[in-house]
DNA sequence: CTGAAAGCGCTTACAG
DNA sequence: CTGAAAGCGCTTACAG
């Protein structure tokens, strides 16, 4: 029957030593010699006692408490936002520190903003993520500057904190690479028309992967709403006037996924058998669209667990001092969104 | 220019008083009589250096950190667990708690989960939610039965943890009502060959709505796995072989959204429209399916949040040592599943 | 190689 | 109505 609360005292007196020698073998504290045999007597003590050391008390005393915040925006409503969580509390995990986390509502008051950060910071957060989906630049709550701190998915107006997000442009690019690559020439884009990062991000994308393959950039794009309705609308104005196969696109290129499940629609409609009539690809890899489509989906993938795992790493080595890593505010870091290849894409029909 | 660290000595310093005085009036500590007068002094000084407590510090003296633990199984493949963590952080948030996450990985070693419960507890967690999904019943580990504890999606071998989980059984049954209601009588049921609860869940419950009707609840029923592809051969199979309108299903209700997917894509190669031709009915309302997809599917929607912001509440009442409430452990609390009613329902067409 | 003591920032009997 | 003091469970100079 263990004692209600065994605490370090308690280890101390049933190993004949002092308190003082139980912290330094238990933490094995640098610079500190303890004979291998105390050593021995305190761990089997603590051992046999099932001590666990409080890390409330310990975090008082260290003025560390071994946790890091994330502020999150929409934790509810984004699709696979569930990985960046995963990612920072599996890194979190590996360095010992344990991950809360609070839910920002979307335009919600400033004022409830920073009352959220300064929870983290009266539970002496050691570090505090502010994760954001849907914004180029971002003007974070002042306390967010006085602990160390890192942006998810946007930049601060200021350039002051460190942030991360997703390579949106080159990702894009990569699929225009790949259809010029199965031979496609006349590559279509259905744009966004809602005004986000992602939406010019990915444009953007496709137009240097054009213009990279001698292609127009301009000649097949078009704008709609980002949703299975607009995936639909758009690939029934590229496809359907053109009875001309000659002419029309022999690749659509759809701003995200729900778009080509719009895209997938269409052609059946139209009688278009998707690769061989017209390669399809969207963007997200968005679970479970993806997956489920018929043919199944070739997409980009959004980096959701590495922005996670990122920001808990450059946390750490904020924590730790390194402030030279604040000269990262000024330039977001990229990280890559990799071609999910399924099988929507194939070489272009003969025409 | 604030002190680098403002405390509660700090406070009484400039108000003129002891810090227990600081400490009953910014606590309201009941049954302790202050002057007005001094507590508008104290409140004023604590505003004027922006004094913040350490909540640390304070747990550490009070037994409560003011922290709970969520462990969820697979935070990252569940759809919509997100809407879990929403949930409880928000009803935590209500409490004045913090939420804390780790992720449990599927099938991993048990020795795992309880070092991961353990790094709750030594972080003076005041309560612990256990969330998976897929399972019937579990073996938390032992650590769970020392603090307060819920379990979110599975009841514990033992009766001993509270725990809650979606009423799939009665969603799947008001799903048979509706269409009933609507006018069908051959109604299908596109079940799931996976062997997890809610697979019996709704079967039964399908069952249970066509008895109440005076149908027969197995003429209609076939099996299939639990994806698109799964959806489209069991629709394949139910609308194909009769060419007979007169006798196949007018109605086919899926599992899941994902299998409702494949039943559209079925409809659609065999030039049956949804819902005049036939009903669609799936289970999960699992964004970003059941919105996209065209007509929208009617379906059920899972508690997700309403099983987090569950588990918080119970967690609190524990929390305060309303021990009977283990009682709940025996019999697991079943939150409604509701319908969301769509585009693909409509009455039969007239034979 | 080991330990006595101070202190992290609070709360809370207890006394007055 | 207010305050001195102990103590929550640790860590860490410092001394020996």
């Amino acid at each position: 029957m263990p004692r209600e609360h065994v605490g370090i005292r308690d280890v101390a007196a049933a190993a004949g030593v002092s308190v003082t020698t139980v912290s330094h073998v238990l933490n094995d504290t640098p610079h500190t010699r303890t004979s291998e045999l105390t050593k021995a007597r305190v761990r089997a003590a603590a051992e046999a006692l099932g001590y666990q050391p409080n890390r409330l008390a310990r975090g008082l005393r260290t003025r560390a408490s071994g946790m890091i915040g994330l502020l999150t925006e929409e934790i509810a409503t984004t699709p696979h936002a569930g990985r960046i969580i995963l990612g920072a509390q599996e890194e979190a995990s590996r360095h010992n520190l344990t991950l809360a986390i609070i839910n920002s509502r979307l335009n919600q008051d400033a004022d409830i903003e920073s009352a959220q950060v300064q929870a983290f910071i009266d539970r002496q957060a050691d570090g505090i993520i502010y994760a954001t989906v849907y914004h180029d630049e971002v003007v974070p709550p002042d306390e967010l500057l006085s602990v160390p701190a890192v942006l998810v998915g946007a930049r601060d107006r200021l350039g002051e904190i460190p942030s991360v997000m997703p390579d949106e442009r080159a990702g894009a690019t990569s699929v225009v690479d790949l259809l010029v690559r199965t031979g496609h020439r006349r590559i279509a884009f259905a744009a966004s028309s809602v005004d986000v990062p992602a939406t010019r991000g990915r444009l953007q994308g496709y137009r240097d992967g054009m213009a990279a393959a001698g292609l127009d950039p301009d000649a097949f794009v078009v704008e709609a709403v980002s949703e299975a309705i607009g995936g639909y609308e758009a690939t029934m104005g590229l496809l359907d006037h053109g009875a001309d196969p000659a002419t029309r696109p022999t690749a659509v290129f759809c701003y995200n996924d729900r778009m080509a499940m719009g895209a997938y629609r269409a052609a059946a409609e139209l009688g278009l058998s998707i690769p061989q009539d017209v390669s399809v690809v969207g963007f997200d890899d968005q679970d479970p669209i993806a997956a489920s489509l018929y043919p199944a989906l070739t997409t980009v993938a959004l980096p959701h667990y590495e922005l996670g795992a990122w920001a808990v790493e450059t946390l750490t080595s904020l924590m730790e001092g390194r402030d030279e890593l604040r000269l990262l505010g000024a330039h977001p870091t990229l990280l890559a969104c990799p071609i999910v290849e399924r099988a929507s894409v194939a070489p272009p029909a003969r025409a």
